[in-house]
DNA sequence: CGAACCTCCTGCGGGC
DNA sequence: TGCCCGCAGGAGGTTC
């Protein structure tokens, strides 16, 4: 699924077509989404967007009377087209925009959300009130991370996938940042020292900017919202990579499913 | 509270 | 060629 860098890039597609213009009308296609689409969501329409926020993978398409609220799941993209084209399998839900063009929801596994937000702060939702701190933030500290390692026993991969603890960080941008850190994902998060959390911090930035930087990652499903890749999985140093040498010392990467997600990392570079 | 496990859903690739 | 199985980028829920 999309994951910060992809739910990013798809925000900076989208933003461009919708801020300043009001959604004309909204298609439900099919309302069975993790969280059924509501007869409501049409309450969206009108309204001028005044902005496209996003939180952690989180889209938030704001107006002055409500807001959508998106999220893309496992399988999900946000795609602009132009409305004359045919509708394809799975894209669920269709935004109107003024003029030729339309955003398609489209999620083949159907893991994704598409709400209609009331009046009042999004971020006040229940889904969005208890994340944790933008990784790309200042609140990201190494501070904060040391609090939420302190005396858990889990493996320090899971605790940065906690969408508690920090958001955006799925599957391959964990192993990603482990193994730039340096450290092995099933080590205990209380014996990372402080001065390896303070590298995961970075590390973790790092690897998101740069996905960022290269329109995200695309595995099978992701596309931006020009129907096209992202271009960061050539830059992937572990994910996906089992057997494959090691881009810093060619040992060969090494594969294991932790917490029923397949995890990725070096040997060698990794201790 | 935390940790381990399960679940939602469709599509695809590998093995036979 | 076709069928069956396992697996996939998320995240909420249950149980102990």
């Amino acid at each position: 699924m999309p994951e910060l860098p992809e739910v990013e890039t798809t925000r900076r597609g989208i933003a461009p077509h919708l801020v300043g213009k009001p959604i004309t009308g909204v298609i439900v296609r099919d309302s069975r989404l993790r969280h059924p689409v509501s007869a409501d969501i049409e309450d969206i329409c009108g309204k001028p967007v005044t902005g496209i926020r996003r939180r952690g993978k989180y889209l938030i398409a704001d107006t002055d009377d409500g807001a959508l609220l998106i999220h893309l799941g496992m399988s999900g993209s946000l795609r602009v087209c132009e409305r004359t084209e045919d509708h394809r399998k799975h894209d669920h839900v269709i935004l109107c925009l003024p003029g030729t063009r339309e955003i398609r929801y489209h999620d083949p596994r159907r893991f994704g959300i598409v709400l209609h937000l009331p009046a009042g702060d999004p971020l006040d939702h229940p889904l969005l009130a208890s994340l944790g701190p933008e990784p790309l933030s200042d609140e990201f500290t190494t501070a904060h991370l040391k609090a939420a390692c302190k005396g858990r026993t889990a493996p320090i991969k899971q605790v940065i996938m906690d969408a508690g603890i920090v958001v955006g960080v799925g599957n391959i941008y964990a192993s990603e940042a482990l193994h730039r850190a340096g450290i092995r994902p099933r080590t205990a998060a209380r014996r990372v020292s402080g001065p390896r959390l303070a590298r995961l911090v970075a590390a973790i930035r790092e690897v998101l900017a740069a996905s960022i930087e290269q329109g995200g990652t695309t595995l099978r499903d992701f596309v931006n919202s020009d129907g096209q890749p992202g271009y960061f999985r050539q830059r992937l140093f572990v994910y996906g990579r089992a057997e494959e040498p090691c881009r810093s010392c060619s040992t060969p990467i090494r594969h294991a499913v932790l917490g029923q997600r397949a995890t990725y990392w070096c040997p060698v570079c990794q201790r």
